[in-house]
This record gives C-alpha cells, sequence and structure tokens, in this order.
DNA sequence: ACAACTATTGACAAATTGACAATAGTCAGT
DNA sequence: ACTGACTATTGTCAATTTGTCAATAGTTGT
C-alpha cells in the first residue's frame, strides 16, 4: 500500500514545525530525528525542499552554521514567530483528523460486529 | 489553511469504501453521504474519478442502476472481496496514522507546558 | 420550450512527489 | 596526495495527483 509514504508527506510539515519548536536544527538533524516519529525511509531532498519552502512562508528562518563540523557548512533552521502560529493552527487541524480516523475506525467495528459487511 | 482539502483527499479513499462496506451505492449518493464525516465541500468529479479508479483496482464492481430514477441512468458501486480486504488494510494504516497524531500532540502539550517554545 | 435539478464523464492546467544526479566539505587510511 | 566513506545541501525532471470547469444527458415542473 502507498498509505505510508503518503502519510510521511503529509504530516511532515507539522512534525517539522514541532522538531524546530524544541529548538534550531539543521536538516540533516531533523531528518534523523523525524525517524523516531515513524517517518523513516523519506527522500532527503524532500525535507530539504520543504524546509526552504517553509522558510518562503516565513515560518523559519535560516542561517550558515558558524561552527566548523564533519563536513560542509550546515544551513541551521529556527521556527519564527509565525511558524509558531501555525504550529498551533497544525494541532487543531491534527485534532480534527484524529476524530475523523476515530470516526471511520468506529464505524468499521461496528460494522462488523454487527456482521453486516458479510456479502462475500 | 490548505489542511482540511488535503484531508479531504487522504481520506477519500477509506471512507467511500466503508460506506460501500454497509452496501452498493451510487456516487451521487455517496457525494451526499461524505458530508457525515466532515468530508464536504469536495468536487464531485473527483469523487467520481477516484471510484473508477477504485474499479480498475478491483476494489469494487459497478452497473447500470436499473430502477427508473429522476435523472439519467446512475451507476451503481459495490465493494468486492478485494475491496473488503483494502478496507481491513486501511483500517491497520489508519490506527498508525492515528498513534502518529497523538506522538505530535503529546510532544507538542509537553513543549507548552515546560514553556519550551518560549523563544518570541 | 425552458429552467432547475439529478448524475456522470472528459479534458487540461497546476501542483505535488519521487528518484537520482551533482556539488562540496571533512576525515581516515594508504 | 589519492582514495573512499561519510556528512550535508541543492538542482532537475519525469511521473503522479489534484483542482477546475465545461460537456453531456435524463427527468420534472411551468
Amino acid at each position: 500500500m502507498r498509505g505510508c509514504s503518503r502519510r510521511a508527506v503529509r504530516f511532515l510539515e507539522p512534525t517539522l514545525l514541532l522538531l524546530l519548536h524544541h529548538g534550531p536544527a539543521h536538516g540533516y538533524e531533523l531528518l534523523d530525528q523525524l525517524g523516531e516519529f515513524g517517518l523513516d525511509d523519506l527522500n532527503p531532498s524532500g525535507v530539504y525542499r520543504l524546509l526552504r519552502d517553509m522558510e518562503e512562508k516565513g515560518w523559519v528562518t535560516s542561517s550558515w552554521d558558524k561552527e566548523q563540523t564533519q563536513g560542509p557548512p550546515r544551513r541551521v533552521y529556527e521556527i519564527s514567530a509565525s511558524g509558531d502560529d501555525t504550529l498551533s493552527l497544525w494541532t487543531v487541524d491534527l485534532g480534527e483528523t484524529r476524530d475523523l480516523i476515530d470516526t471511520i475506525l468506529a464505524r468499521y467495528s461496528q460494522h462488523m460486529e454487527e456482521g453486516e459487511g458479510a456479502y462475500h
């Protein structure tokens, strides 16, 4: 099923905002932390692209990391006040989505208990 | 926010399967029933298109309604055994999605309580 | 005949996503 | 110094998905 991949995309934005809500971070680090949410196996370029999009919308700001590190310069993202607001709006949306899921699952269980889906 | 529209699209497929799991129905009727799930304001052609796609995948079958009705002939969709299986898989996916949402919302509440997100 | 409502289909632009290559810096071993 | 492995970000382009709007077509009421 394609569900997993689509879920990843759908929840990438709020999850990134949440992670940045905790503190500034660079893309590679975020990519790693997304795994804790089950959002693994996603394409790095998609994440970087989304971060750039989010910056265009003003939800995050970025700057090059000043510290020398084990690789090329890193772009560090930080959430903005506007990003905080967006995250807050996202939580409302997520709550509604959860309600929808609950409704669907409840109806499904109900059908199954009543044996209504038994045409086959 | 674009969340609502995207939610509609994301949950259209399982919701249609669920409705058809209850019994055969035609598109126009389904379109109406989707409103009960908060999936309103969606474009009819998108729903019809998805139903046709689902038929191509073998999850539903369709036939023209024999009964005379108040309009042009209606295509009646019925869920197949394969559709039942798909719906069942969908419930697993939806459960995982709900878990993800719960995780995100829990972390957000936690940050807020601890006042960690207070840069601004 | 005309308008309003029921019902489905088609077509095409716009937006999104996936896959992969390109670039570039550091570090460790040879 | 060269090589390969790892870190880190960007760019590109085809493929898929979605949104929008028009087209078709039957029925009912005036």
